[in-house]
Parts: structure tokens; C-alpha cells; sequence
DNA sequence: CTTAAATGTAGACACTTGTATGCATGCCGT
DNA sequence: ACGGCATGCATACAAGTGTCTACATTTAAG
């Protein structure tokens, strides 16, 4: 097997049973989280990355866009249903902390996948951001409907709630790049990250009630 | 003045008072914030954006890592005054959305700035990443304290206040580049922003006092 | 006016890049 | 067993890259 005039970066120790597709998409994932992000690899870079030839990048995908596409398809695909038997089944008052866990513990079982993910979601690539920014609404909108379910509040609009509740899944996302770079900060961070969710929650009550005062001021006994 | 051999885009037409260095740093915003990003753009690139030959911007910077510097250095960096001028004298209940105006009016002026400025928060490039975190904390700091002194409310914590005014100033800065997006959309964006503000704040006290009521449940009468 | 510094440029070099063409091998379906 | 498909590779091409050396022009200081 002729050896490339390139000085021979050793490859990386992929499993065997990858396939090709598998291997350019987790070496695209580890390049863009240690360098320039998703646009900042080169092909020729991704090939010697994911120990295969340039060329076979084309074998898999039409360009790199439909890598792009790929990575970001991945990305927090299957939190959803965890997220959700969390909140529906915890004690209330420690749901806030339980999910930031959980998604913490997701972020550092895929670290890459969660660094380029979230930078993503306001980075340079318009179908990134839009497919990301679904995700994201996807989640928060399954956040609202249960905390409507566990914790119904008269009055509060559902569509407040589910505005505060893309404000604070897009904040969680935002606080695994923290957690990812200081683990050992990991508790102050879910401690701080509960209370954001706690304060953003119930200001939302105090919020809307003070809005229905404002409207009609008399109707108070 | 021999024409490179590349097809001749046209330059753009900076204003002839401007130095090379000023020229490159507004390339360089001007391509980052339409393409890859800051690591994304080759000096070569730079050059013809800026309407300058490829080795003069080793006249300007030692590397690319010092552009990138300079770039990130202005980001931000008059606002604080302006949004202190508008906490500390505006109507409380105004403040919000005021603040909120100020910061889109200040991005409307500055898109690329902006643009790749919030992007690079959460980027790949360490130095402008730790940079660009002292200028928000710098920022939330100071709107901690501003809101300490037009609101002051026994006990919550100093230390509580700025942890939430370090999410609001994020939270503020990633809407600008909704913003940026979408500018039919400001009135709303506005409007959702000033919301989440005001939840924070006023859910903080709640908060706050619930956690003085789990700590002491029996002192209130 | 002269000199030094600042700033801009041309040309060259070695290297990398994306992508095309054509070949090779293994797997799968008939 | 055979043909088609999937997948990997080698080679080549044209273009672009970062950076070097040396020269030229403008500006500023003495």
C-alpha cells in the first residue's frame, strides 16, 4: 500500500466495523470541535482524518453540505424521550436539576457532537441554523406541554410558556459548551443552570399576573 | 497598477481615508460574517477584500491570531455606557425594552461586528472566546449593579443578581443576531426579550424567597 | 532637505486543495 | 458463477494557499 508523501499522521484507532460514512462523519465531528467548526475542514484533512482516501468522500456524500447535513442531523436526536420522563415523573422542584444531568451527561458522552452542535445553531451555515433551531423548538415545545401537565398555572399563556421554554432548552445547550470545557465545574453549573430555569418559571407567573393587574386593575377583592 | 491574474472582483469601496489596517479589519468582518467565520478566511482572501496586496497584512500583524485579536477587541466595546445611561435614568418598567432597543440599534449599525462577535462566544478560537467572556461579564456587572441601585431588594443575593445578569446579556446578544436575520421581526423580538428579562428578574426574587422560607420555615408570621 | 520608518507591491516558492478519470476489490442478487 | 453495485484507491490537473525576499513609495521626524 503506497504511503502518501504527506508526513504519515497516524490514523485514528476507529473500529473496524465502521463504515466508511460512520468514520467521515465522527472524524468531521472531531475535527470541527478541536479547530475551525464544521466549514474549516477541508476534504483532503477529513480523508487522512478518518483514515480513508480523499476521493472516497465523494462515495458517500454528493458534497459537503450533505456532510453538514449529516453531523447536524445527529445532534441531540434522541434527548426528547429522557428529557420528558424526567419531567414527567420526578419531583417537581427537581426537575430543573435532573435534566441539566441528563443533558449534561449526554454532552460529555458526545462531546464533539455537542460542541459543533451548539455552535452550530448560530454559526455561518443557513441549513445548520434551520435544522438545529427545529430541534431546538421541538424540545421546548414538549418542555411547555409538561410542565402545562405538571404544573398547570391559571392564566399563564401556553404561548408564553413555550417562548420561555426555547429561552431556557437554548440555554441548557449553551451551558454543556461551559460544562464541556470545566467539568470540574459541573455542579455549580447544574446548581446555576436549575436556578435560571426556577427564576425564568416562576417570573413568568409573577409576569403574567402583573400584566392581567395592569389590564384590569379593579377586578381584584 | 498590474491587475492580478485572478478574474478582477470588483473592490470594495472603502473609504480612501482608512489605513490598511483599519481595511483589513473590516474585511475581515465583512467575510467572516458572510462566510466561515474569522478562521475561515485566507490571508490571500483577506487581501483582495480589503483591496490590498496578500503581504501587507504582515505590515499590520505578525499572524492571523493577532487580527483576530484586534477583531474581537471591538466588539462590544462602547455599549456599556449607553445601556447604564438608559438603567439608570429611564423608567424601571421601561428599562427592558429599552435596553434591548439599544443593543438592536447598536447591531443594526455594526451587523458584521456583531454577527461574528456573538458567533465567536462560543467558537473555536480560545483567546477571542475568553475576550469576548470578560466584555459580557464586564457588561453584566455593571448592569447588576445598576439594577441594585434603582431596585434594591433585601436579600437577594450580589452574587445571584450577576449570575443572571451574565445570562441576560447573553441571551440579549444571541437575539441580535435573530434580529439581524429577520429585522420585521424586531417589534416581537423586542417585546420577547423584554419578557425574559423581566421573568429572570422578577423569578429571581421568588426564587430568592422560597429558598430563605425552605432555610428558616418557621421565622414568618 | 535628508534620513528613517511605515506601508505597499511584485515575484517566487513549496505546498495543499477540490475534483476528475479510471482502476481494483468485495459484496450481493439472480 | 456471473454481473452489477458499493466502496476504496491511485494518479493527475488546475487553482489557491502562506510566506519569503527584495524593491518602491509615502510619511514623518530631525
Amino acid at each position: 500500500m503506497p504511503v502518501a508523501k504527506a508526513k504519515p499522521a497516524p490514523k485514528p484507532a476507529a473500529p473496524l466495523e465502521l463504515g466508511g460514512r460512520r468514520r467521515l462523519i465522527e472524524a468531521a465531528l472531531r475535527l470541527a470541535a478541536e479547530k475551525r467548526g464544521l466549514q474549516g475542514i477541508g476534504l483532503r484533512e477529513l480523508g487522512r482524518e478518518a483514515g480513508l482516501n480523499p476521493n472516497t468522500f465523494y462515495r458517500h456524500f454528493r458534497d459537503l453540505d450533505a456532510l453538514y447535513a449529516a453531523v447536524v442531523e445527529e445532534f441531540g436526536a434522541e434527548i426528547g424521550p429522557a428529557l420528558r420522563n424526567i419531567r414527567l415523573n420526578a419531583p417537581i422542584e427537581q426537575v430543573p436539576a435532573l435534566t441539566t444531568e441528563l443533558v449534561f451527561d449526554i454532552a460529555k458522552q458526545n462531546p464533539e457532537a455537542f460542541i459543533v452542535g451548539v455552535r452550530e445553531l448560530h454559526g455561518a451555515l443557513d441549513s445548520a441554523r434551520e435544522a438545529l433551531r427545529r430541534r431546538l423548538t421541538t424540545l421546548a415545545q414538549e418542555m411547555a406541554d409538561d410542565v402545562l401537565v405538571r404544573s398547570p398555572v391559571p392564566g399563564l399563556d401556553e404561548g408564553l410558556l413555550r417562548e420561555l421554554a426555547r429561552s431556557i432548552v437554548e440555554h441548557v445547550f449553551l451551558r454543556t459548551l461551559d460544562y464541556l470545557e470545566n467539568p470540574r465545574q459541573r455542579a455549580a453549573l447544574v446548581r446555576r443552570t436549575a436556578l435560571f430555569i426556577d427564576s425564568l418559571l416562576y417570573g413568568s407567573v409573577v409576569v403574567a399576573a402583573r400584566e392581567r393587574a395592569a389590564r384590569r386593575p379593579i377586578q381584584q377583592g
